[in-house]
DNA sequence: AGCTCGCGTT
């Protein structure tokens, strides 16, 4: 049998490079038809043979289902649509169409191999959604994987019986659509159950509050997970890492790092990019050097990790090091180094520099590089390349219109800046609001730009509006040419008044007593307005405010900020 | 028999 599967993997792999590339999606219509059709003829006419298995190589009447599965795996392998869709016929043919988990496994295949729709189809033709536990679970997370969210759940509320693998991929699958708090929802459900949690419960779990940068809800976690007596492997170890990092408690990272073992590079570079976003650039190399005299070998997501550190703090000199470092561990610069150097150059104001960068790599530069460069040209005022950088994008997103807008207005453009905002209004793109949220009390207050839904709108609002009066009798002056919109400045200021972090920060004022650390988290870059807001109310109130944007920690203490407002 | 987990550039 294994002799069988490695050569189902050998014919399925010689055919995915040969045949995989003539693949059109456009032949999905009549790949469907396998499923209710007995005819295996090759579904393309205009394409030669192609079967990818031969009559002599391909075992008829006497095929099990055991074997059908092997060569299944080995299309899945090689992510061969081509050879899995004659084999689908196979199946049909055969009358193995009611075996469950082939099915399963195909619907996985089509999903995998980008033909979401294929997988639809295929899940649908089944007449009751009675799967065997195992396969309700591959599709629970082949579901998951290519976002199909309701059908992943759908299928597991109508499993007659879930296994921990059933709740995990539910657990995991919420985490990686972003979909946090559901996640821990599923997951305090899993628990009341009784049903016993395992690592990769704990690993999706763990991510989940790193990604909401829930402190409480990170520090419960791992309490339960020491309770459970889960031992932890490098994955989990990373995550923890990541996770303590995530939630501002860099100190409880590195005391996790010291204590496991640390012969994986991935526990190194959760470190190493931990101590990154939080602007701590000489202790991430610090680090770099110790794994180099342990004997780890950096790998290519920790050069990624250092030259974020670099780029956070204006390393530049240091940036080029490691950049060029890279060759003496046998790393070739892949795009997101090339793309760290541009963001490292077109934060410290070398525009030129990085444009060179850009036009000298090897590859393609793709949409985050020139994003990153049309950022940098916004902090350095720089319209020219900016428009360069614009035009290499090819489908705008909100962002970048409110990029180019403002560097137009950052440049007295005005004319240019009106036209930005004339084509989001014709194409129909509103400005992405922004999303801030705050941890209190073990819930998860979540506020948008402007937002009246909270419960407590009023006591926020009252909060906030003292705030702001205090904070421009000590002399803050928004800085209203940041707002896209052609209104008064008193319009603008409103605006920028209820970005959403200011919302969550009132919301945190107003629960907690005077002294406390506040710890906000916000799903975009923090505006200059709001960062200038932050330092002076962080002195008025005298109180540590913790902000994490898109990209790195702030931390505000006595009218300063740990990112030197470099960031 | 098969299924579930982490760290990365804007």
């Amino acid at each position: 049998m294994q002799m069988l599967r490695l050569a189902a993997i050998r014919l399925a792999s010689s055919f995915s490079s040969s045949l995989s590339l003539s693949w059109r999606p456009n032949r999905t219509a009549k790949l469907t038809m396998f499923s209710s059709d007995s005819n295996y003829d090759d579904p393309s006419p205009n394409s030669t043979p192609k079967s990818p298995f031969s009559p002599s190589e391909f075992p008829h009447s006497n095929t099990d289902h055991q074997t059908l599965f092997h060569v299944l795996e080995a299309c899945k392998l090689s992510s061969n649509l081509r050879a899995a869709a004659e084999t689908h016929s196979r199946i049909i043919k055969l009358g193995y169409g009611t075996y469950q988990s082939l099915i399963a496994h195909l619907i996985s295949i089509y999903a995998s191999c980008g033909c979401p729709n294929l997988a639809h189809k295929l899940c649908n033709e089944i007449p009751c959604w009675d799967f065997d536990l195992i396969s309700a679970n591959l599709i629970i997370a082949t579901f998951m994987k290519i976002g199909a969210i309701d059908i992943a759940k759908k299928v597991f509320h109508n499993m007659p019986t879930r296994d921990v693998v059933s709740w995990n991929s539910m657990i995991g699958g919420c985490v990686k659509n972003a979909r946090f708090e559901e996640a821990l929802r599923i997951f305090q459900e899993m628990l009341s159950l009784n049903v016993e949690p395992d690592g990769f419960t704990f690993a999706s779990v763990i991510t989940g509050c790193a990604r909401l940068g829930a402190r409480d809800h990170a520090k419960w976690t791992h309490g339960l997970m020491i309770e459970k007596k889960i031992a932890i492997n490098y994955i989990l170890g990373s995550a923890l890492i990541d996770m303590y990092s995530k939630c501002g408690k860099i100190e409880s990272a590195k005391e996790i790092f010291e204590t496991i073992q640390r012969d994986d590079v991935s526990v190194w570079n959760a470190l190493i990019n931990g101590l990154a976003v939080h602007g701590l650039a000489l202790d991430a190399i610090a680090i770099f050097s110790r794994m180099v005299v342990e004997n780890v070998s950096p790998d290519s997501i920790t050069f990624v990790g250092i030259l974020t550190a670099c780029s956070h703090c204006g390393l530049v000199e240091q940036g080029h090091k490691y950049f060029d470092s890279m060759a003496c561990y046998s790393i070739q610069p892949q795009l997101e180094h090339y793309g760290a150097m541009v963001d490292l150059l077109g934060r410290a104001g070398c525009l030129d520099e990085a444009y060179s960068i850009i036009k000298e790599m090897p590859m393609e530069p793709d949409i985050v590089i020139w994003r990153a460069f049309l950022s940098a040209c916004r902090t350095h005022r720089n319209s020219d390349l900016g428009e360069v950088a614009i035009k290499k994008i090819k489908h705008l997103a909100s962002g970048d219109y409110v990029l180019l807008s403002n560097i137009y207005c950052s440049v007295n453009r005005w004319d240019s800046a009106e036209r930005v905002r004339d084509t989001m209004k014709k194409n129909g793109i509103r400005k992405y609001r922004g999303k801030s949220w705050i941890e209190m009390a073990g819930a998860i207050h979540q506020f948008k730009a402007g937002d009246v839904s909270h419960l407590d709108r009023e006591a926020i609002y009252k909060v906030l509006e003292g705030l702001i009066r205090r904070a421009k009798m000590e002399g803050f002056s928004p800085a209203v040419e940041l707002v896209l919109m052609d209104v008064s400045d008193e319009e603008k200021e409103e605006n920028l008044n209820y970005h959403s972090e200011k919302l969550a920060l009132a919301y945190g004022i107003l629960k907690t007593s005077p002294g406390m650390e506040i710890q906000i988290t916000k799903n975009l870059r923090t505006c200059l307005d709001c960062h200038y807001w932050m330092k002076v109310v962080s002195r008025i109130l005298n109180r540590v405010i913790i902000v994490r944007d898109r990209i790195r920690f702030h931390r505000f203490d006595g009218g300063v900020c740990t990112c030197g407002d470099y960031w």
